[in-house]
DNA sequence: CTGTTATCTTGACTTAAGTCAAGGAAGCAG
DNA sequence: CTGCTTCCTTGACTTAAGTCAAGATAACAG
């Protein structure tokens, strides 16, 4: 992250500047960072620990869409919601414990409408975070379950070995059944 | 599109100048506007016709992302790949004979890095784009195919009036056969 | 007008994944 | 330590969707 804000010409005082101007919260396993149809005002950056966005259908059954961790990328527990200030469509929590930084959205707009270097940072980001959502949907619309699961391990080991099975298998858009025997499958080779 | 921009401050001259900045491409039937690994400098709004967004597998097999016409929403032809300026995930192409208008990325950048009203419209815009991929993502999620299918036929009746069947059928992840067993299913009720 | 290609439908069969159910292992709370 | 949950695995069975194949129709090019 500071070494991103360097490359965008901040200079080290105003780094840590907004850094100062972050709160650091923290969240127990399974407490909500967000909730489904409110609107947050805060902007997250994951210190510690693991997040989840999830969906839920009429039947209770919840869908895991994605995972936040401190390691890159995701690093960022980001929403559509928090750029056009409306209700969420999904909701967010702590998978472990976890502790987050925390800007307002007053701040970080006002950097955004002030600052050019920032806005191209913000820019770069999002940018980043919305190809990371169509990579998602490319794997998903491809549909090569085993394929997607060893690319998750592989490029986010710690969700891997972090989360429970059955985030994971929603997330990949499959039962934890089905998840089970793909990972005797695949580790028995 | 000249709502949104006059809700953001602007006024009819500069919204004229807007469009004067803008040319007016033509593409035929299946050609295509953006290519796989291609960096692509435009920006491009639909002015007439369909086109559609699809990445191949190594067998060929294309699949269908997403759609978009001169209708809301999605009349952007939008791809992360713009904004990083990086090459793109996948291929853009026109469904039937269609035109659009298009600006330089050098003219929408220095655009966002100097009038904050057009940072403000931009992160709306990008924004409200995230939100229908993320809301995309959770239908798929839920892989209710057939509340899917009818979804789209309510909200884009435009696409699926004139896109050929296979395209919406990899666009909902499943094959035309059973497409078309969905399709007939539900219109004899 | 005619042959060719693209599109859509339908049937028969196959298969991958889901469902249901039971049991074991691990972790946590009192 | 003991009794809850939560989590994971495994087996038997079911089902929804995919595959293969054929035929109908429509669109298109020469």
């Amino acid at each position: 992250m500071n070494i991103l804000l360097k490359k965008f010409g901040f200079t080290e005082a105003e780094i840590a500047d907004f850094w100062a101007n972050a709160q650091c919260v923290t969240f127990h396993k399974r407490q909500l960072l967000l909730e489904e149809n409110q609107v947050n005002h805060y902007l997250y950056l994951v210190k510690e620990g693991i997040f989840r966005s999830f969906v839920t259908d009429d039947k209770g059954k919840t869908f895991t869409k994605n995972f936040f961790s401190s390691s890159n990328p995701n690093f960022t527990v980001f929403f559509p919601s928090f750029l056009l200030q409306e209700p969420s469509l999904f909701s967010i929590d702590a998978v472990v414990d976890s502790e987050v930084w925390a800007w307002h959205s007053d701040y970080i707009l006002e950097l955004i409408a002030s600052d050019v270097r920032f806005i191209n940072f913000f820019r770069y980001h999002v940018g980043h975070l919305f190809y990371l959502l169509e990579l998602k949907e490319i794997r998903m619309l491809r549909s090569e379950r085993e394929e997607h699961y060893l690319l998750l391990k592989k490029e986010r080991p710690e969700v891997v070995k972090a989360v429970p099975l059955h985030y994971i298998a929603s997330y990949l858009g499959i039962t934890s059944e089905t998840l089970s025997r793909i990972r005797k499958r695949v580790e028995t080779l």
